[in-house]
DNA sequence: AACCCTATCAACCGCGTACGT
DNA sequence: CACGTACGCGGTTGATAGGGT
């Protein structure tokens, strides 16, 4: 007996998402906030499977998402979480804000990839290549007088997806021995990223007085300086957020209508945005890192 | 202009796991 | 404990764009 499709797919659609589709999906997901996946297209409207649209969602439409290629630090980060992780992708993606696993992934295999290789890194295991070639090319070539030049290419495919499996299996055990043994995350200027205290949204402590209202697109925000950041002139009291307890800054986000907060540090290296719906911070977002708020030289609070 | 090849990335598929009953 | 269900993850596929011939 196998395993039960995770949806009816007759009368699915499937393929590229439409923009109407794509408009569907963010208002459910803004009113209703994520919840039930497989639920989620009966009652959307939609054509699609909940994984698909549950997909669709984490890796393209999420409002919190960063655009474009990945930074030198931000690939940095790749290599030495990957050096460590292996192919756990969601696993690396959630020390990259803005980051989904399929990006990484994807920029892994097209990029990264490749730079490792040239610069004579073993991409799987870290190594350098000189140390595997030997053995490998050897074993390869007696294999390779015995193919012929049609099966060649077709074959080497096959060997090479055989040995990356296999290297990546290895890398998948070191992943999850580092982590039975607890062994934090650390790059290679000795940051450790386990090290990082994090704080919830209630304790954001951000000055008011200054704030002010403007229009952008299609919604309104707020810009909200930082009373601690340095960059921010203002040492005004009078109506801080920070005084008010983890309750009320949520009565007041509520009161507000505030949809979606963004953050920026002030040296611009940093930023964050999350969305706010019905008293819940959504994306799994409930904490903030403390370096962002200590960093931070505005929050823009989004209302509808 | 037409064709081919390669790179890119969104989307799909199937498996493992967590969780509820 | 066994079973069923839903979700999340990682590997893979396929459509498309862009460059070369």
């Amino acid at each position: 007996m196998g395993r039960q499709p995770c949806c009816d797919k007759v009368g699915l659609k499937k393929g590229p998402w439409t923009v109407e589709e794509d408009k569907k999906l963010i208002n459910f997901i803004l009113t209703n906030g994520q919840c039930c996946w497989r639920a989620l297209p009966k009652l959307s409207g939609l054509l699609r499977c909940g994984k698909s649209c549950r997909l669709r969602w984490i890796n393209y439409l999420r409002p919190d998402l960063k655009r474009g290629l990945l930074s030198e630090n931000e690939e940095q980060m790749v290599i030495d979480l990957h050096a460590q992780l292996g192919n756990r992708w969601s696993k690396i993606a959630s020390h990259l804000p803005g980051r989904t696993d399929n990006e990484i992934k994807n920029h892994w295999n097209t990029h990264i990839k490749k730079k490792l290789r040239k610069m004579g890194i073993d991409p799987m295991t870290h190594k350098p290549l000189s140390e595997q070639d030997g053995a490998q090319q050897q074993a390869q070539g007696i294999k390779k007088s015995l193919v012929s030049r049609d099966e060649k290419n077709t074959n080497q495919g096959q060997e090479d997806q055989q040995q990356t499996r296999k290297e990546e299996d290895q890398q998948h055990q070191l992943g999850k021995d580092l982590e039975k043994n607890n062994t934090p995350i650390s790059t290679d200027d000795g940051f450790c990223i386990d090290d990082i205290p994090l704080l919830s949204p209630h304790e954001i402590f951000v000055d008011i007085s200054s704030a002010h209202h403007h229009t952008s697109d299609d919604n309104a925000n707020i810009n909200i300086s930082n009373s601690t950041s340095p960059s921010s002139s203002s040492s005004s009291t009078s109506s801080c957020i920070s005084s008010l307890p983890g309750d009320e800054f949520s009565k007041f986000l509520d009161e507000m209508e505030i949809v979606d907060l963004k953050w920026l540090s002030s040296d611009d290296s940093s930023g964050g945005d999350i969305n706010y719906n019905d008293g819940k911070f959504n994306n799994n977002v409930d904490t903030m890192s403390l370096w962002d708020i200590n960093d931070l030289s505005s929050l823009e609070l989004f209302y509808e």
